[in-house]
DNA sequence: GCGCTTATCGCAC
DNA sequence: GTGCGATAAGCGC
């Protein structure tokens, strides 16, 4: 298995390894992905999110608060990105209910 | 409802 | 090489 992401840290890989593990449809929280790669804080991994260099290659719209609210996409928390992450999880076949998830069983824990 | 804590990344010196 | 600041969250009070 090659190296998909060898600019990121070791950190940032096990988020996007992680997030690759959702199926479509389903999306998963800061918290547990965090929790999944031994980190107690969500913070973190929002922050790879935020400056991983591979944006638009990263489904980084399958991530999602606790509450199953959307926070924030493409460096922005504006409705500006927060809009097109609507519209991707909608694709994904992944019910919301306005920035917000339809219901927390979508959510992987 | 508001504020503080925590972990990682980015950039600067 | 080291340090400082900022952040797409979470939990507590």
């Amino acid at each position: 298995m090659k190296v998909k992401y060898p600019k990121l840290t070791d950190f940032q890989r096990k988020v996007f390894a992680e997030l690759e593990r959702v199926p479509v449809g389903k999306v998963i929280t800061y918290k547990a992905l965090a929790a999944r790669i031994n980190c107690g804080s969500a913070r973190a991994v929002g922050q790879a999110m935020r400056r991983n260099p591979y944006a638009p290659e990263i489904p980084c719209h399958r991530v999602v608060a606790s509450d199953g609210a959307l926070r924030g996409y493409f460096g922005k928390t504006n409705e500006e990105g927060l809009k097109k992450k609507r519209e991707l999880l909608l694709k994904e076949g992944v019910q919301l209910d306005g920035n917000q998830v339809a219901s927390t069983s979508l959510l992987i824990r």
